[in-house]
DNA sequence: CTATATATGTACTGAACGGTACCGATATAG
DNA sequence: CTATATCGGTACCGTTCAGTACATATATAG
């Protein structure tokens, strides 16, 4: 057992709670009051617990890419087609976008898409957790290319910047208030023109 | 003439200055402080001249839309046909959201994507412009069902509300650092399925 | 000229920011 | 029990924030 007085909340809890402020309002937007106030704890127990307020961005973000859609987003990599791949990819992004239990938008976008100085490096490692995505995403179609699953034609890294492409306007239009029912109707047509196009 | 001292400096040109720092460092990513160094006026120069942060916001969002990209965006509007009207906003996107001259990205989308509570209303001027925008686009295509250019079975708000989606998530990678020719393919892929879902 | 009106520059305001020193409380280790 | 280590709460730190008071400078109106 540990020494010392415990700890009288829960850490992933409170981190759930940092994080849905964050998703809500951006790193640059949500101040530690803001913090402290929906975590339930106040400040010196947020930066013994988190370190501070880059660092617990950067956990809650852990946490988003693990526990929540990051995950949802995996499954998707692992369909047995590169269109059933898209095809879930897309549908689970309207989904997620607009789920009412969390805000609309996707943080990995509104985290910190531009700000000031003090959270450039936050946008940095937005951006490149995007670009790991993509990444994953043409990884996973040169591997449908080479299986015969995709055409010779077709270009993994063209292909995977334009879903994701895709992904980050539905989240542009989800923070703008987009609908459940928007998302998918924008979902749908991006598959009917790939499956017109690879065709 | 007018009485008093005359302003030292050109009121649209330090405005394309503060536009330019908006632009590239968000609504709440941005001091006051950063203004008056990027302006090269003082303070109590720009509160007279501007009124205040958000109102000097508010004219710079104003110029970007008529001066800006909001022109390139309006002739492509104005382009015959439908299909036209489409190649034309992508392609000029692509470059728009790339020109060197500017910081990368869009203003309407990166000005105020999430935020705390102080840049609220700024957020939701973002959000009707953007959706102002659709609904121009979705009229265009009505009107270019009404003129038998665009198919019987055509969905113009899907296809408003789609075009607008691919454009925000270019806006998206042009902010994480995709380069023109990048844009270009998502462009073309974005072409080539729309054409191919139509015929 | 004087009177008036507007612009500029310095230096300031109160409030909010992120972050911390310090002390009392509460646990384990011996 | 005492010693030690961590937690929680108050009250604070220096800095930066958006916004402004005020004195000075420079124009026009008469």
């Amino acid at each position: 057992m540990q020494k010392g007085r415990p700890r009288e909340f829960c850490k992933e809890q409170v981190l759930d709670k940092a994080l849905h402020v964050f998703w809500e309002r951006g790193y640059e937007g949500t101040s530690l009051s803001d913090l402290t106030e929906a975590m339930g704890i106040n400040r010196p127990s947020l930066y013994a617990a988190f370190g501070n307020k880059e660092e617990l961005f950067r956990q809650a973000l852990d946490r988003y890419a693990e526990k929540g859609p990051g995950a949802v987003y995996r499954e998707a990599l692992a369909e047995p087609t590169a269109k059933a791949v898209v095809e879930r990819l897309l549908k689970s992004s309207a989904d997620c976008l607009t789920d009412p239990a969390n805000p609309p938008g996707c943080l990995a976008v509104q985290g910190a898409l531009s700000c000031g100085d003090a959270a450039e490096s936050i946008k940095q490692e937005l951006c490149q957790r995007r670009a790991r995505v993509e990444q994953e995403l043409r990884l996973r179609f040169e591997r449908a290319k080479a299986e015969g699953d995709l055409g010779r034609k077709s270009e993994p890294e063209s292909l995977a910047r334009y879903v994701m492409t895709v992904m980050q306007g539905m989240s542009v239009q989800a923070a703008g208030g987009a609908s459940r029912a928007d998302l998918h109707a924008v979902a749908d047509m991006a598959l009917r023109g790939l499956a017109a196009a690879e065709s």
